[in-house]
DNA sequence: CGATCAATAT
DNA sequence: AATATTGATC
């Protein structure tokens, strides 16, 4: 069968070796201190199943898949586009952490916790690591006292600050010492109406970020590393990227029924209204409509 | 062995 | 600059 599973290649990629000399993992200290517990699901029923709603698969076919490498099985080799962390999705990550801690919070968990369709290990362990730096950077200048030359912050900060600035980081977060406990779970209650206000700001935020124009897709991350699955590669309309001030159509977060997961965040969604009933798992696939 | 981390590549 | 990928360690 002609069912290429191999998430890690999706194409003959040539090390380029060069000069690379890492350096040796601090030899000499332990972070670990904490394995990670077995499973650090949070209270719910365990479900191996994942979210596969009810047509998680996309099947589509971009009439530029046809370009697929290798030639065999095009439409369904994998050839993922780069994730695009838009606020929702960043949202998603931030409260899970949160929600795990600090000391917890590691790729894997993180990524079940979040429970979004097509996310992987990789795509979470990646946006860790530089969220870990814009932590530390805030760490850095808020111990600083915050005097004048103390942070030198340059331009390229600020744009990933907006990114991150549109999911609050938790306070305990920047503090330092022992923090973040395993918290079972945050008391966190379902607000349907807040201040209008907050949600109009995170509004406009994403749309400085849905100007760019990838959206993707992936299959089921079920099982580790399954995948499977079709994507859809849709760009925004383009036609006068001016005014996008529709949430519509270029969205590629959609929310679907799953068994539980994201029971502890608030996922407003400001310009997402699919209007459809209940949903509650982000997805990365298409909204299939445009 | 698999997950994580930090460094590196694209 | 933002993600992906790699390599080494835990």
């Amino acid at each position: 069968m002609p069912f290429v599973a191999d998430p890690h290649h999706p194409q003959p990629r040539r090390r380029l070796q060069h000069t690379r000399r890492r350096r040796p993992r601090r030899p000499t200290e332990n972070p670990r201190t904490s394995p990670l517990p077995p499973t650090p699901r949070p209270p719910g029923p365990p479900s191996p199943t994942p979210p596969t709603p009810s047509d998680l698969e996309p099947s589509d076919l971009n009439s530029d898949s046809a370009a697929a490498p290798g030639g065999d099985e095009p439409a369904r080799t994998l050839k993922r586009p780069r994730l695009v962390w838009t606020p929702q999705l960043h949202k998603r990550f931030v409260d899970a952490v949160a929600h795990l801690g600090i000391k917890n919070a590691v790729p894997k968990t993180i990524m079940q916790l979040m429970s979004v369709d097509g996310l992987t290990r990789e795509n979470v362990a990646s946006h860790l690591q530089k969220y870990r730096l814009y932590l530390k950077r805030m760490q850095g200048l808020a111990t600083s006292g915050g005097g004048a030359g103390s942070g030198p912050i340059s331009a390229a900060d600020a744009a990933t600050d907006q990114l991150f600035a549109s999911a609050p980081v938790p306070h305990h977060f920047l503090s330092r010492g022992p923090v973040a406990g395993p918290e079972p779970f945050p008391p966190y209650v379902p607000m349907p109406a807040l201040q209008h206000h907050q949600q109009i700001a995170a509004a406009m935020q994403q749309q400085q970020y849905y100007h760019q124009r990838h959206l993707g897709h992936f299959g089921s991350p079920t099982g580790g590393r399954g995948f499977d699955q079709g994507f859809l590669n849709r760009a925004v309309p383009q036609s006068g990227m001016h005014q996008m001030l529709a949430p519509a159509p270029g969205m590629g977060l959609m929310q679907l029924s799953s068994p539980r997961a994201a029971s502890f965040v608030d996922d407003s969604e400001p310009a997402g209204r699919e209007g459809s009933g209940e949903r509650k798992v982000l997805t990365l696939f298409p909204t299939g409509e445009d």
